[in-house]
DNA sequence: ACGATTTGATTGCATTAGCAACTAATATGT
DNA sequence: ACATATTAGTTGCTAATGCAATCAAATCGT
């Protein structure tokens, strides 16, 4: 299995892993700083943003932020606590509920992507030109793909 | 400040992102279905086995990990408990404390390496051409050197 | 040399995370 | 149609994280 992994490869994930860790925790730090709160929530306002009636379900938000159910419970919670969106009864399905996005959430993701705009391209992206944002996009794309292929495959092998 | 940052570089940096959370999250899962420690640990154990005499000093450790002063005293709590690593008195500093590797320790860390590597190549490097590797190599490297000259530039203004 | 400051590590406290158990509602299989 | 299984969401419990406070030891300034 090491056979699977040259030495250019392997040094490639270690600077991978770090670069991401790097870059993350300065922009939660710079969103800190600036009386934000964290990248968690911006994924949740983007989200729902950018979904149809600018509402989703708890369980779909689950899986676009990468978060366990019990804890997008909590999540939306807080979020809802801030105003920055509200829970709102799903009419097909009595189970469920929408998270809807409000005014002050809205605004509070154009905020942060002041701050996180500014971050991404002063630690990352402004060092890159445009032919290594190509290959870039197509590496990650590529990744993406095949990874989300073989986890399904394997979770619908466990049920 | 939505300038500096063109459709196409922030497309790439949300795959950047997802890719990330995407491949990580599934080695944890392998790890965790092979009864092996999480990823966290085996950043500890493989900091330590390149490190002279496989020991390290606590707060080496911390900023190796990126892991606050606090945390790595817990996590080394775990580990030590594991029996995976134990602490050492400083001579030169009696304030200080060594983690230095066990045999157990270096043992795990390989028995990890074999199903983390394995993660590695089939979610990620597999589906990389060898200049596509080289062109991410460069580019993190770079990213790497910028951020945390940024970084330490900030840290020393504020104190 | 000695008081003041900094540094290394640990501990207390509050927040956040995940797993498992639970409730309610829907889907399925005969 | 009705018992069974699945799915959506919440809640209880435990683990893990970060910040601030603490304690001990080293360093700095004079």
């Amino acid at each position: 299995m090491s056979d699977r992994l040259d030495e250019a490869r392997s040094r490639m994930w270690r600077l991978f892993r770090t670069t991401y860790v790097t870059v993350t925790e300065q922009i939660e730090k710079d969103l800190e700083q600036a009386g934000l709160p964290p990248l968690l929530w911006y994924s949740v306002l983007w989200a729902l943003e950018r979904a149809p009636d600018h509402e989703m379900r708890l369980h779909e938000l689950a899986e676009e932020v990468f978060l366990s159910r019990s804890n997008i419970t909590r999540l939306i919670d807080r979020l809802e606590a801030a105003v920055l969106l509200c829970r709102k009864r799903c009419p097909l399905d009595r189970r469920g509920a929408y998270a809807a996005l409000t005014n002050e959430g809205l605004a509070m993701r154009q905020k942060m992507w002041a701050v996180y705009s500014e971050g991404i391209a002063q630690y990352f992206t402004d060092h890159l030109s445009q032919d290594e944002v190509q290959v870039l996009d197509a590496v990650f794309d590529r990744a993406l793909t095949t990874a989300q292929k073989l986890t399904h495959q394997s979770t619908a092998q466990e049920g």
